[in-house]
DNA sequence: TATTGTTATACTCTATAACTATA
DNA sequence: TATAGTTATAGAGTATAACAATA
C-alpha cells in the first residue's frame, strides 16, 4: 500500500534508531527528574572532577550560552559545586547529592545500553559502534 | 587530560553520528530553502500520490498537530496540491513546481547519502543498516 | 586580542490539549 | 465512537548576537 521511499537511506534510518533511543533514555532519566544532556554532564564531571564548563561544553558538543542555564540547573539543586580556579573560570565538582544521583544515572544508563546492544548480532557489534564513531568524528565542520 | 566517560556508549554515539549527519543534510537543503523534514515529506508524496497527511504522519512518525503547519507550507509554496477525497481528509500530489524541486531533493538527498555510507568500510554496510532497522522498528511505544 | 561566562532571543522539532467536522 | 484535520501552546535542543570580566 503505502510505499516508504526512506527506508533505504542509512541516514535516515539513523535518525530513526537515534530518535527511538532517545525517547526510550529520557523516559529512563525522567524518573531521575534530568534530562539526557544534564545526565551526560554529571557523567562528565565525575570523571573529570574540577572541569570547567566552557571544556564540558568542547567534549560534549554544546555552546557555551547553553551550558550557562544547564550548569545554573545543576548548581541550583545543589548537585555540583563551583569553586573558582581562575577569576573568570569554575572547576565542577558532584556535591555527595550529585555523587549519589550520578551513581543512580549510570545504572539507567547502562541499562538501557545493553538494551541496544542486545538488538545488534553480537559478531556485529564492534563494526557497529566503528562505523559510529566514523560518521561522528570525520563530519566537516 | 579530558577524559570522555560516554564515548563507548553506542546510544551516545549513535545520537552524536545522527545530529552530525543531520547537521550536513539541514545545511545541504537549506540551498533548496528546505527543512529535512519537509524534504522526507515531499519524497513520501511523490513515491505516494493522493496519501493523506495523517498516513504521512504515521509513515514518518510525525504527530497530526505537527503536520498541519508543514504541509501547510508545502501548500503555500505551491509545493503540492490538495485534493479532497473524503469530507474530511485529502489527497495530496506534487506540483509541477514540487516535482522539480524533489528531483533536486532527491539528488542532494543520494548525494549526502553515498558520503556517509563512504566513511563505513564496505564488508561492514549491510550489517550496519539492518542494526539501525533493529535499533529502529523495535523500540517499546 | 582571545577566552570564559552570561543574558537575551529565536528557530526547529516535538508534545499535549482542545476543538470541528466527518465517518 | 473513532478518525482527520486544525489551532494554540509549551517544552527541549540548538543557534546567534552581544556584553562584562579576565587572561
Amino acid at each position: 500500500m503505502v510505499v516508504d521511499p526512506l527506508k533505504d537511506f542509512p541516514g535516515y534510518a539513523l535518525r530513526r534508531a537515534s530518535s527511538a533511543a532517545m525517547a526510550v533514555l529520557a523516559r529512563r532519566l525522567s524518573i531521575l527528574g534530568l534530562r539526557p544532556t544534564e545526565a551526560s554532564v554529571l557523567m562528565v564531571i565525575q570523571a573529570n572532577p574540577n572541569i570547567t564548563q566552557s571544556e564540558i561544553g568542547r567534549l560534549l558538543d554544546i555552546a557555551g550560552a547553553n551550558m550557562a542555564p544547564l550548569v545554573g540547573r545543576l548548581a541550583d539543586r545543589e548537585l555540583i559545586e563551583r569553586e573558582p580556579v581562575d577569576g573568570r573560570s569554575h572547576g565542577l565538582k558532584l556535591s555527595d547529592a550529585g555523587r549519589a544521583l550520578t551513581l543512580r544515572v549510570k545504572k539507567a544508563m547502562t541499562a538501557h545500553e545493553d538494551e541496544l546492544v542486545s538488538k545488534i548480532p553480537a559478531p556485529h557489534r564492534a563494526a557497529f559502534l566503528a562505523a559510529l564513531h566514523a560518521l561522528w568524528s570525520a563530519e566537516p565542520p
